[in-house]
DNA sequence: ACTATATATTTGCATATGCAACAATATGCC
DNA sequence: GGCATATTGTTGCATATGCAAATATATAGT
C-alpha cells in the first residue's frame, strides 16, 4: 500500500484544481479549435486565418503603421515584422512610400489584396457560422463584449 | 472626387463586417493576452504556460500516451512530439518503459516535475486571478462551460 | 504465417508568437 | 546645432502550432 503523506495529498488537489479550472488552458483550446475551423475554410485561397485578420485590418485602417496594428491586435512588433513580410512577399499589402517617418513606412492593402479579400468573404462567413454554432450565442456575445470593452476593438453597431 | 462603384462599397462593408465581428480574431487576442499573463507569472520558474498545462495533465492522467494528450487538448500529435521533447530534456516528465506498445511509451511526471509543480501553484493562482479579473465571472463561466460541454474537459464539481 | 488495414509517432516544412538586445530615427531641451 | 531620451522597427533565439508524408508497430481477416 502506497504511503500518502499530507503534502502529497495537497499537491494532488492543486493539480486537480489547475486541470479543472485553468482559464488559459481553455482559452488556448478554444483558440486552436476555432483557428482550425477558419484555416480549413480558407485553405484553398492560400492564406491562413491569421493573415486574413491582418489583411482586413490593413484594408480597413491602412495606411497604418506596424506599431498601431500591434496595439490593436495585442501583437508583439517583432511578430508583426515577420507576419507582414510574408504578406508583402505575396503582394497582398505594400509599403506606402512617403517618407514621413524614416523609421518605417505605413502599410496599405494592394489591388491584389483587395481582390483576394472579396473572393474570400463567403468562406469567412462559412467559418464564422461554424464557429458561432460551436460557441453559441453566449460565446459570441462574450467574445464581442470582451473585444469591445477590454481590447478596444470595434463592435459594429 | 473618388469614384465609388457599387461593388467597392459592398467590399468595404464586408471588410467592416469581418473586422467588427470575426470571432477568431477575438479568440486569438484573448489567447495572447491571457498567455502573456500566465507566462509573466511563471517566467521565474523557467517554464511557459503551455508547458505547465502539459505538466499538470501528465501529472494527473499519467502514464498517458501522446495521442490521448492530443485528444484532450485538441493538439496535433506532431506538436506534442516537439513540446514534450523539451519537457523530457528538462527532466520534468519521463517515458514509462514497459513495452506494451512498441510504437511509443506513455509519459509520466518525474519527481522533479512534481516538485516544480508544487512550487508553482501560488504563481499559477496569481495568474488565474488576474485572468479572472480581466474576463469577469461571465468569461470564466463561459470558458469552463465550453471546456466541459464542447471540449470534454473535466469541470471540477 | 501473410497480408491488408488501422493506429501511434516522428520528420520536413511553413507559419505564429514573444523576449531581449540592437539599430535607426524622432523629439525635446539646452 | 548637439545631446539625452523616447519611439519604431528589426534580428537572434526559443517555443508553439499544424499539414503532409514517412515510419513503425499493432490488429484483423484469411
Amino acid at each position: 500500500m502506497k504511503l500518502e503523506l499530507p503534502e502529497m495529498k495537497q499537491n494532488k488537489e492543486n493539480i486537480e484544481q489547475i486541470v479543472c479550472e485553468c482559464l488559459l488552458s481553455r482559452a488556448r483550446i478554444l483558440n486552436r479549435v476555432l483557428t482550425s475551423i477558419y484555416d480549413d475554410e480558407l485553405r484553398s485561397y492560400g492564406l491562413k486565418a491569421t493573415q486574413l485578420n491582418l489583411l482586413v485590418l490593413v484594408a480597413r485602417a491602412g495606411p497604418v503603421r506596424r506599431i498601431d496594428i500591434g496595439k490593436r491586435l495585442h501583437l508583439d512588433p517583432s511578430t508583426l515584422t515577420r507576419n507582414l513580410k510574408i504578406m508583402l512577399t505575396n503582394g497582398w499589402i505594400e509599403e506606402l512610400i512617403d517618407g514621413e517617418d524614416g523609421r518605417g513606412s505605413p502599410l496599405q492593402v494592394t489591388a491584389k489584396g483587395r481582390d483576394l479579400l472579396s473572393q474570400i468573404v463567403p468562406s469567412w462567413r462559412k467559418a464564422q457560422d461554424r464557429a458561432r454554432k460551436l460557441i453559441g450565442d453566449e460565446g459570441e456575445t462574450l467574445l464581442k463584449r470582451l473585444g469591445a470593452r477590454k481590447f478596444g476593438l470595434p463592435s459594429g453597431r
